[in-house]
DNA sequence: AATGAATGAGTGTTCATTCAT
DNA sequence: GATGAATGAACACTCATTCAT
């Protein structure tokens, strides 16, 4: 297992002055690290601050040193999920990068943990305020831009516009959920060849109309 | 607060030989509703034997005595909701259903608790096996008649079929699995007018392209 | 060690049918003992549920199964102790049961620690509305009893009428807790004879004075 | 909120020899006010070496810093309490300045926290010695003090002399003990009127019986 | 002199589960 | 059939304290 995906920390450990600060960032990404596969191995119901912590070589004590809460916990896992959503959407342009976008979505939940993991997280939404708004804040953001961004698609003729740019971004989200929902519970239907035959059915249904 | 949407204990007392077993039926379903509202109420991680057994009403050792674990009256909640599900997709024929099906879906959840909390209850199918096996024959029977169906459609001309029938169904169900996602956390989004919309945009996508 | 004065549950347990209910009573009883005796032992600091629970023989569940708090518990001794004072205050008439009562109520802090501790308990008063609310109702009550008991006696003669009766209640009242905060830290002070000549001196202050 | 009565760190710092400790000194002494502060607003049981270190704006690290223990700076503050204690005591001679002492010593209750910050500590007295040990030693030096100078008010017919000065020593204090323990749970019922009723009863008491 | 990361024991509380009644 | 007393493990969290820096 492999599990830790694009999660790491080394970025933020630069030469510094006295006591090294860099530590405190890298800290709170292994002690992310820890809860995502713990969320991951065990369910949400058995991710307790105590495993994540032994997952992490960590103390309990630690654990609650760097998150004040389970709560902001969670809620970070859901910001580092989201985060690696968003360099998926800003990569690539037109029709055709949808492809290569969800091909990259589905390498990352292959690859890490961590949209299982966030994924089950947000089903917590509905309770936890702070989860929600990440949740909005990000669809909201997710939507604004792919709506823009299939607009012009329209324009130019590669996106049928029979059905408005919005709908279709909250389509494909939700699209994207459902099958972020099934991906765990049933992954060795999500073979590459059966996730390109679906990107295919989408890309077509998005397509224009044919003449 | 109705909120009890189609869980009529009533229905399930069949006529049946030897002594009368109903009463037994009955309380388990009574657990079942309490269940599904407590965890509706508190989510899943707030949702205690104890919780369920003062909604309704009973002492705990009753609810270990209808359902042997936890596991048990969770997955038997689970069951429940899948049980509403199949007569949705067993009502009507032809793709005009669809809108209706969807619609009559948008409407339990709007009306009952059940779809939300079994939802949740799903995030824990991968690791509950029960759950789990639960899950995956609902969803095989689910794809095994729509597929059947939309072949038909397909053969008849009402649906596109240059997108196999079964690929079509998955996303179908990718689609209302990410739908049921959203709803609780944004119920606001899904107005009546807003689900006629995006059920337009789905039944334009799935139509056969203009010759 | 004794320690457990007049904290006899005995009188509960009467001939019931069924199951036996009466132990409830019981058993509560048996932690109120148990929290008295590790207040008195370790103070208010160190007394913990689990530390209550293991003084009465008891889980630590069993705790928390009698008081659904530790304040409930806490408050529950306090009452307690009222209770106690309470039979003190009621004892007697006259002037000359001052000494008697008083007496009585030294007897129950040297035998018993359900003084010391309860009072312990109401230095909690200020952050703990629940023990605020026991502490203002069982002094009001005190002082419109003891008041109205002083003015009779001031009408006989047998208390100085040159101080309102409500005043002199105060006053005792206010001795009554500077002994009850001394007693415990420095116990050797209060010997027999010196309580008899506390209390003398404090009968003097209050008798007429002489024509 | 003021709250910081008469401690002040400035008048601490004297003239010294050799390097200045005069910061070392202040930092003592904001520590102690934050430790008093913390106390009053949160009670003994909240109080914790991180609240105070935050009140005071240092590091937790800074109140082990300053002071070896927990227990060494409720010490600390308990003995700040004596002093102010003291100062009162030896403010005054005669029979009269009992008033203004009192009234002197509820001004600063009312002012400052210390004393009810101190008294609550002062429940601890039991538990741990070097809090009775300080007791201890104040009340011993109060009783010589108070008694020797009743004895003289004795002698010159302004104390009534049929009760012996160690006996109406040991009731002031004890008096004033009660009152301490009254006044943060039911402040409303010290008015300033109130508070020189109760005084005028107690000097009536106090006075000598008229021929 | 002062910091703040880290510890690990301990807290109150909740819980699924058991079982005598 | 159903109760509810009791268990004991687990939980999130707080804390005093230590110590390298």
């Amino acid at each position: 297992m492999k599990g830790d995906g694009h999660l790491s920390p080394t970025d933020n450990v630069t030469i510094r002055r006295g006591r090294p600060v860099g530590d405190r960032e890298a800290r709170r990404i292994e002690l992310l690290n820890a809860g995502v596969q713990v969320i991951a191995e065990l369910g949400l119901g058995g991710a307790s601050l105590r495993k994540v912590a032994k997952k992490a070589g960590y103390t309990t004590g630690a654990v609650t040193y760097y998150f004040a809460n389970k709560e902001q916990l969670f809620a970070a896992i859901v910001e580092y999920m989201f985060q690696r959503f968003d360099e998926m959407l800003y990569a690539g342009e037109d029709i055709g990068d949808y492809r290569r976008r969800f091909e990259h979505w589905f390498d990352i939940n292959a690859d890490s943990f961590i949209w299982p993991a966030g994924f089950q997280l947000l089903t917590r939404a509905r309770h936890d305020a702070e989860l929600a708004a990440i949740y909005r804040d990000t669809y909201a953001q997710y939507r604004r831009i792919t709506t823009r961004r299939i607009e012009a698609q329209q324009k130019s003729g590669t996106i049928r516009d029979d059905i408005s740019a919005e709908l279709l971004a909250e389509q494909i989200a939700a699209l994207a959920d459902g099958w972020a929902m099934m991906l765990p519970i049933e992954p060795d239907r999500f073979t590459p060849e059966r996730v390109d035959r679906l990107l295919d059915a989408l890309l077509r249904q998005m397509a224009p109309s044919r003449s």
